[in-house]
DNA sequence: TATAGTTTGATAGTAATACTTTTATTTTTG
DNA sequence: CAAAAATAAAAGTATTACTATCAAACTATA
């Protein structure tokens, strides 16, 4: 996987940006750096003018690259999405079996990104602690139904729908395969977030994992 | 309903205000129209400012009640999750059957808000809608376990923790109890915020509810 | 290698946000 | 009715979220 993917690019909706920052090495500072920062202070209090100082450049630099924090959000948990995709359809295609794809699908959706792997200046392991923190600030806003229509959720939504149809390949008679692929996801993102924050309302912890949780749960409900 | 609540009072945990918004009209007011500026246009672009203006009062007056804007969000929130608690407590505490206990909570749990009622300066529907668009983000900060440990999320938390022990009550033998019941709840919201932007990503729509999703999907993991 | 084009940096500026402080006025209550 | 408390008005500060301008550096190609 490692070496597989490092020439890929994942390709990114255009809109989300003014200039390319796989284009540059100043965009891909931006993008490394940002991740960083994020990180490490939060959505919230995370500004270009910040950014500017950590990388040695201008606040104004980074307009260039980027309209607003928004939109470099937008950009980020695109790009974690799209390779979450990458590494579905490289794990997945070569199972035959609908059961055993739908769960190494569930595995590599709900599993916590544990090593730093492909792409030089993205940090895939702080790039997925982001997207469980930030992620929902995304399409939680007033802007959500000019921004989809714009297509700028349009990885997220081909993923959901690729989990959709796997449930439907094991379990044609189910009648909620789009809804428990959404469940599957964001809930994910939600247990992990709850393991780190609120013990007391997951069962996930450092034995039972998402990822668990999900497999029982999907295997389950479609089991017939 | 409308009349047994009418005089209760949601018990809010003290330090989300500086002044109790319940013990002046001011404050009410204050409540009353934040539901309705946050609702029309967003909790990113509501300021207390505004706020002032919509209610004809001054900026520093309201910070006399609030901190500031995500420490009313946590009011409001915890007032609805409130709210929920004594529907649900209200509604359940005469069922005997396990099975239907649980069928009603989550009816209650993720069944949208249709008609305002019991309370004269709260528009519980509105407030419904603000809690779909806008709850992950009073948690989904770097404040979080301050704030947890503050007790700000503890009428949440009781709640999925009462959802829970209804689990076990129905089956002791499931092992994801607290993340059923966690997921229950966020996934409630979640769907109905599909429901209304991203209607391919769920089975959700006006003819199948989140409600009938959820209870198919519970009742079909812990049926043993 | 000269030069035109592009990118980046530095500086300054604006409007809005998120408050705090002070003082005056109004309302409540004892 | 007086004292206390609450509210309003106004002004001030620091930061945010940009935009605009111009100069410097770098790069591409003739």
């Amino acid at each position: 996987m490692k070496y597989i993917l490092q020439d890929l690019k994942v390709r990114i909706n255009d809109k989300v940006y003014i200039k390319d920052p796989e284009s540059s090495s100043l965009g891909k500072r931006i993008i490394e750096h940002s991740i960083l920062l994020i990180q490490e202070s939060g959505f919230e209090s995370f500004t270009f003018k910040k950014l500017g100082v950590k990388i040695g450049s201008n606040e104004s630099s980074i307009y260039r690259y980027f309209e607003n924090k928004h939109k470099l959000l937008l950009y980020l948990t695109s790009w974690y999405w799209g390779w979450i995709e990458y590494q579905l359809v490289f794990a997945t295609n070569s199972i035959a079996d609908p059961k055993e794809k739908l769960k190494k699908t569930i595995e590599i959706i709900t599993q916590s990104t544990k090593e730093d792997s492909s792409f030089s200046h993205i940090n895939e392991v702080l790039l997925n602690k982001i997207v469980i923190n930030e992620y929902s600030k995304s399409y939680l806003t007033k802007e959500v139904d000019i921004e989809n229509k714009e297509g700028y959720f349009s990885i997220y939504k081909r993923l959901v729908i690729r989990i959709k149809d796997m449930i439907i390949e094991v379990d044609n008679k189910y009648q909620y395969p789009s809804s428990l692929a959404s469940t599957i996801i964001e809930g994910a993102l939600h247990q992990h977030f709850l393991k780190d924050h609120f013990q007391s309302l997951t069962d996930c912890n450092n034995k039972v994992t998402p990822t668990q949780y999900f497999t029982d749960l999907v295997f389950n409900l479609i089991k017939n």
